[in-house]
DNA sequence: ACAAATTTTTAGCTTTGCCTAAATTATTAT
DNA sequence: ATAATAATTTAGGCAAAGCTAAAAATTTGT
């Protein structure tokens, strides 16, 4: 597999999850940045190679091979990730750059030995859950944190969005994976939360709260 | 740079290593298993930026840009053969590829963060010296066992061929870096010798010796 | 329902890095 | 010194992966 081929069918994956139907050339297109017209070549190659499902003018699908494959290239990407924090401290703002790259190094054996040097992991740096040599992962039980109701209390444990700017901001305002959260009110007007983290109260936008995943605590 | 551009620049770096005077477009073309055609397209696009010195038939040399940039690939290739042996627990025979792999790997930051944590090492697994941020290195003081005399004493330092073959005779054979060797007779028929290595006898040929270097030990 | 708008595909072109075959330059051997 | 040999370059092509512009299919709006 080349390297472009290994990202049309992350693409495809991650496109594909959100909603189940078939995913559209404009969408891989744009998530791309790179254009319609040489997505549909690509998909037609993939296509040959069994990799997506694809009738013209219809969209386009992984395989279970094509989801297999898919899996294996998530596994390294967050496996590095997660090697990029906890080995090299780096932040987590810093990482998806890097693991673009070394998610296309080919050695399955480093990557099992990776898995290894970092004890198994189950979930990246952003709370997203790392598939296992054979491609099976467990996702989290969580809830975005614009979705819950007032007195809810639980432990912030992914993001939805990831771009640098997002996470920036999360550290700056010492917001992080493992912190307590309380939701101490929800304001009518503009949806903004005030809450508790970590002992401290601040107030944060709904746009903000609709990017935080929170485990709910048991009672 | 692109891969490949890369590439080159190693093997010129490498090929000129030897003898100093420019290397010649067929040297290149076999080490890199391609075609003396294809060297000459790529020693042009190199020539342009600067990277090499080169007049038709005349053969190649790297500028000090060329040097540099060598430099820095040679770096990130050690570095990651030491993360791989040390970190990784892989042999030494079966990290020449994938650190081929990841030198290509784009971000300095990543590089001196891998220097750090693994104690900043001044030679590979092979024994060959790791250059420095600033391209900096030195040379150890060494010597091949086929070049000493009898009764000669030192240490294991290195290899000059690092092909998974004789790596994984060494292997065999019990030969590694760090081990004690004193040359307890040399066969003039052959030019064999008879070596004592971690207070084991063992009789190795001419070929062997010649690709072994060691450090004399101080009197 | 069907015209307009949008999405997708096709056709044809570009660049990178490689190839083969032929031409050119350098080296060597007598 | 010059003919034969070897090394190198040029010319022309190919495949991958992208692009633009135009054509075709689908979806949407009224």
């Amino acid at each position: 597999m080349t390297r472009s081929e290994e990202n049309y069918i992350k693409t495809i994956f991650h496109l594909g999850r959100q909603g189940m139907e078939a995913v559209s050339t404009n969408a891989i297109a744009e998530l791309m940045e790179t254009k319609p017209s040489s997505v549909t070549d690509m998909i037609k190659k993939l296509s040959e190679k069994d990799l997506v499902n694809y009738k013209r003018y219809q969209g386009v699908s992984l395989t279970d091979l094509g989801t297999q494959t898919a899996l294996g290239i998530v596994r390294k990407h967050r496996l590095w990730e997660v090697f990029l924090v906890e080995k090299l401290d780096f932040s987590w703002d810093e990482i998806h750059d890097i693991a673009e790259q070394l998610e296309h190094i080919k050695s399955d054996k480093l990557i099992d030995r990776l898995d290894k040097l970092l004890d198994y992991p189950k979930f990246d740096p952003h709370g997203d859950p790392i598939p296992d040599k054979n491609g099976d992962f467990k996702e989290r039980d969580r809830k975005l944190l614009s979705e819950v109701e007032i007195g809810t209390k639980g432990v912030c444990v992914g993001v939805k969005d990831s771009s640098a700017s997002f996470l920036k901001f999360l550290d700056r305002n010492h917001i992080a994976l493992g912190h307590q959260i309380e939701v101490l009110e929800i304001e009518e007007f503009d949806g903004s939360l005030n809450i508790s983290i970590n002992q401290n109260n601040m107030q944060i936008s709904h746009q903000i709260a609709s990017n935080l995943y929170i485990k709910i605590n048991e009672q």
